[in-house]
DNA sequence: CAGTAATTTCAGTAATGACTGAAAGGAATG
DNA sequence: CATTCCTTTCAGTCATTACTGAAATTACTG
């Protein structure tokens, strides 16, 4: 299988932009291909256009497995798995958003909670530190306040609520 | 310079998270002990206090200039440069916001407008291909645009406009 | 314009993370 | 139930990134 010479560019940038998140090249490039591919890809095509080892693919696989953004899907007359990501950006979008709200900021709302509540508890502490450990617990609720009401709304509400832009403040009376 | 547990508790938590956005433990971690420090702190007491070696804090005091959150203070008296970063966690936010944009974003909407480009042009393309690409632009441009817009708002404005949450759907008829 | 203090650079080393090939494990087929 | 095909696991290797200490540079002071 051999890639069109933009989709290659898209599959390199897509891996590129995937370490600068934390993502591992290969899996943000296996990620990139699938989405741009017309049909569910089994794990030795993936390794031969993208010119990694198969146990390669099977590790990435998993990983974004375990995102949720990537399924299998069996295919007539073939044994082999056949992968498949999701194809709605938006859908795509909520679902790296929530996993990765439970990965990176639950975690640091509990520490916040519990650094807040210990401040609060021995009178002596620092007060400089704990103005500040509240401001940042409070911002973070309201972000993820903020987060969970978007994420209710259903993908095409979310979709036109992002794309109202620049009349949002004037219809919400900010500035 | 010793920590009081909670504030390490903190600094500890803040370079793990670090580490898990794409960024230096170490400069994390410096990030939030200035947060927490109630007034500028030298590179030498910084090292001390993280047990780094003064070199490291250095460097990533650079990588955080470079951020734009951290800046340096003269003192009086004292000839070593001390450093500071902001407190505001809503200034804060966006400056990095902005910053994540202009690294992150703003390349990866160069590569998909060229990559739509290209293919719009030679009209024998893959027109899944191009289905995906246009899709994925028009998502990214979305966002970027709603995201200009509310950064364009002064900090109490986006403040409460975070902090409306729950009410936002029906002010806007959404849903 | 020494002498001292502070900072940055840099080359080497340590630590971490990614990738591979070989081997084991599982499922379908005759 | 043995063979084949596919997938996963894992130990070892390779590559990348982070960290350090020494040396070079820069900035101050008397």
């Amino acid at each position: 299988m051999n890639l069109e010479p933009t989709a290659e560019r898209f599959i390199l940038h897509w891996g590129e932009m995937g370490t600068r998140w934390g993502i591992n090249r290969t899996v943000a490039q296996i990620h990139a291909l699938l989405y741009l591919s017309d049909k569910p890809l089994p794990a030795d095509e993936i390794a031969a256009t993208l010119a990694v080892a198969r146990s390669n693919v099977s590790t990435s696989i998993r990983e974004l497995q375990s995102w949720g953004i990537v399924r299998t899907v069996p295919v007539m007359g073939d044994r082999r798995d056949h992968f498949q990501t999701l194809t709605d950006v938006w859908e795509m979008f909520r679902i790296i958003m929530d996993e990765r709200k439970k990965r990176e900021i639950d975690p640091t709302l509990t520490v916040l909670r519990q650094c807040v509540q210990e401040i609060d508890e021995k009178k002596k502490a620092d007060p400089n530190t704990a103005k500040r450990l509240h401001e940042m617990l409070e911002f973070v609720e309201s972000m993820t306040g903020f987060y969970s009401t978007v994420r209710g709304l259903p993908v095409p509400a979310m979709a036109r609520f992002v794309k109202m832009g620049k009349r949002i403040p004037k219809l919400l009376n900010l500035n």
